[in-house]
DNA sequence: GTCTATAGCCAGATAGAC
DNA sequence: GTCTATCTGGCTATAGAC
């Protein structure tokens, strides 16, 4: 099992050397912007080289969205070992890492429209099984959360899960780091913070949401 | 200055049109895959004849821009001219218009980083002065806001514009409508609801934002 | 001012030598 | 498996007839 031949090593590590190149491109560009011959470029190979790792553009963009669900899933793991900490602090610490990856700008994110891609990665078994496993594990945490009385209840859990999965494209951090009045922390603690109070416990302050 | 011949009048409707088709197919697919030919279609003349219009493509999302940013200032006189409203309320209403209008499939969205785009809207007059406007408006109510304690006084006002702003792109009300386990109503109450008491002038709750 | 037809370009994908 | 060179399709933009 744990025979690796050392070819399969060299693939490994050049393949992860395409998948963080792609990861850079993506959270810079976007994926219409990116081209197939950046990519390449970055890496430092030709272009046909790496159409023998991946079949398509799609392609690469799956397995870098893969790699971001693997890397969450481990902040998920770390946080959940920290034992006695509230679920709500939990879910804190994870959209936090999140934002401060965005802000670095390694944080890849796909147009939520491209049919292709989509198809590319709904049909991703990695990708959909990891992101179902992302979605259960904060799921659970969202629900103990509002058990507690951490979270508001009367909010469907799909609600919070789905607010917190859009702090990883929220536009707001990359705003306020072009005025350029706020380093990283400050605004990583200013979006945190507003996201938090969203979805807190009290009672909503505007009952009627004005009309 | 009333004087307008018949066939500046028809040169507006047309105009109109292709800017209304702009208009939905960018909220619809994006900047990048809408392309001049389906907009010629959809308004049902030549790409030709498009051209005859507007100079490019960018040209063309940056009309819708305009328009769409017209319709908000719209929105907020017709806010301001309803006395004795308190100022979250009025941001309220802007926000809920925003929310509503992203849902029905036609508001807008540019990607924030297509460069030549870009350098297009910075160069277009009515586009910034708009855009200021619009600013300068919310900006007040913000304040005002703040001062009488319905909003959160610690938040730089820019991060409750831009927060707002992002409402007009959050992929949040697209995310529960695909789900489709709510209607367009609640979705809209759902996400305001968030928004207000993520910048409601309570404390916050979790003091340190987990680390 | 509208059309048809096409130029010119660029990016994704591939062939074939080594 | 990596390269250079090329194909192919689709897109923005324009020429030129009417």
């Amino acid at each position: 099992m744990a025979k690796v031949s050392l070819r399969e090593q060299v693939l490994r590590v050049r393949e992860d050397a395409i998948i963080a190149a792609v990861n850079r491109l993506l959270s810079d560009k976007g994926y219409d912007l990116m081209t197939v011959d950046e990519v390449a470029a970055e890496v430092g190979i030709a272009k046909a080289s790496l159409y023998r790792h991946f079949p398509s553009k799609e392609a690469l963009a799956a397995a870098a969205m893969v790699r971001v669900l693997r890397q969450t899933l481990g902040v998920i793991d770390a946080e959940a070992a920290r034992a006695q900490r509230p679920p709500l602090e939990r879910l804190a610490a994870v959209t936090r890492w999140a934002i401060e990856r965005q802000l670095a700008g390694e944080m890849p994110s796909l147009p939520s429209q491209n049919s292709s891609l989509r198809a590319v990665l709904l049909a991703d078994k990695d990708y959909i099984e990891l992101l179902m496993k992302v979605s259960d594990r904060l799921g659970e945490w969202i629900v103990q959360g509002q058990q507690a009385g951490e979270i508001d209840a009367t909010l469907p859990p799909e609600v919070v899960l789905y607010t917190l999965f859009a702090r990883a494209c929220d536009p707001v951090p990359g705003f306020l780091k072009a005025g350029g009045q706020y380093d990283d922390e400050r605004i990583v603690a200013l979006v945190l913070a507003t996201f938090l109070k969203g979805i807190s416990g009290s009672a909503a302050p505007a009952s009627n949401s004005a009309r």
